[in-house]
DNA sequence: AATGTACATGTACATAAGTACAGAAACGGA
DNA sequence: TCCGTTTCTGTACTTATGTACATGTACATT
């Protein structure tokens, strides 16, 4: 996240509303969507509380123009899933580790609270919030069905709330009991035998 | 929940500050924590802007108050499940049915997200926030072992959000999949073809 | 009924936040 | 270099919100 400074005055609209938009997204995610001002946000990015307003007729849009930011910053942990999914009933281990990864992501976890919550009392936000659960449903019912793909991603949401609240209390072998059991994969060995690789992700 | 208009100018300081409680507490359940401000929870209330001041030091600390309000409602909800942990086992439908009927009840469902959300950002609300989750893990523990519970829990959790987001998502043959599934339970009906292990004895 | 006290009300003021905008600054092309 | 255009900046205005407080009102006590 190399939030350079952005040599004031200078003219680059795309890298300036980039910095904003920016600014906005880690703002929502560090101290909430409620403390999303346009001052705020100028400060954060390093920008004239002109360029905030300038950019972004009105401050829900800013808003929800930041969401989309972090609902695609989710989409993009999602598809590290994807690869794993193929022989995920025979080894669960790549998903689950991909599984770990995210929820141990605080910035993707706190970006997906916020998204969730968000959506709550604020329908427009609703199929952002819903989009990335929706995907992993879809990605996942070829495999193990639709109901455990739905109970699979509903049990994710759960997880992601509990990281976002006690990040300690995510441990791989919690993750491996209640996956396994959702997906209906049976392991002959117990679930804190897998010490392999550490996935390592290509930064996005 | 019959938030009687309260004769103005009456005096009785239990049921005005009871008033404005609860039209905080209504107003983050419906409208969203960042929609409390104490002209919104005086009208909410009947009441006159002065009251809101005076009975509570700070909005802040309304704040705080209605979210122990909130919290106390869904710990409410919980002690319903208490009953039928005991034959939980044997006969999964009691507990099933109570799931069902607390994710049903818009109201507890918006105030546990609005609690678990706020906690992200609030430290302050992080006892609050978790109290529910860890009093059900410590009931469910007898039953079904640690770490079960953990998952069940966690799942219901994400259960809270489904059901926030997109209520008609929740259905009984999804909850009782997850249920049985995590707590280790085989029900007849389901052919779900597991080796029969009895619940996993309580963690190290 | 008179009166003192605790409660209730509405106004008022300071601060914060959203938004508009006039002017400065940078860039591109005669 | 000079000029026009686009972008950037800071200020100013309006509204919203938190909070204080002076005044009004109901009730208990006498």
């Amino acid at each position: 996240m190399t939030t350079e400074p952005l040599a004031p005055g200078k003219r680059d609209p795309e890298a300036r509303r980039l910095a904003i938009l920016r600014a906005a997204a880690e703002i929502i995610v560090t101290r909430g969507p409620g403390a999303l001002t346009h001052r705020a946000v100028a400060s954060q990015a390093g920008v004239a509380l002109g360029s905030t307003t300038q950019y972004f007729a009105s401050i829900d849009e800013l808003r929800e123009a930041a969401f989309v930011v972090l609902a695609e910053e989710v989409d993009a942990s999602l598809a590290s899933f994807a690869p794993h999914l193929p022989t995920m009933l025979a080894d669960p281990a790549g998903v689950i580790d991909e599984v770990l990864n995210y929820l141990n992501d605080a910035r993707a976890v706190s970006a997906d609270i916020a998204l969730l919550s968000s959506a709550t009392t604020e329908p427009r936000l609703l199929e952002l919030a819903l989009r990335w659960t929706d995907k992993l449903i879809d990605m996942l019912s070829a495999h193990i069905g639709h109901d455990r793909a739905e109970a699979v991603a509903t049990y994710i949401d759960g997880a992601t709330i509990q990281a976002g609240l006690r990040p300690e209390s995510v441990t791989r072998e919690g993750v491996t009991l209640a996956l396994t059991s959702l997906a209906g994969i049976h392991t002959s060995s117990h679930p804190t035998s897998t010490t392999g690789h550490p996935p390592e992700k290509s930064d996005a």
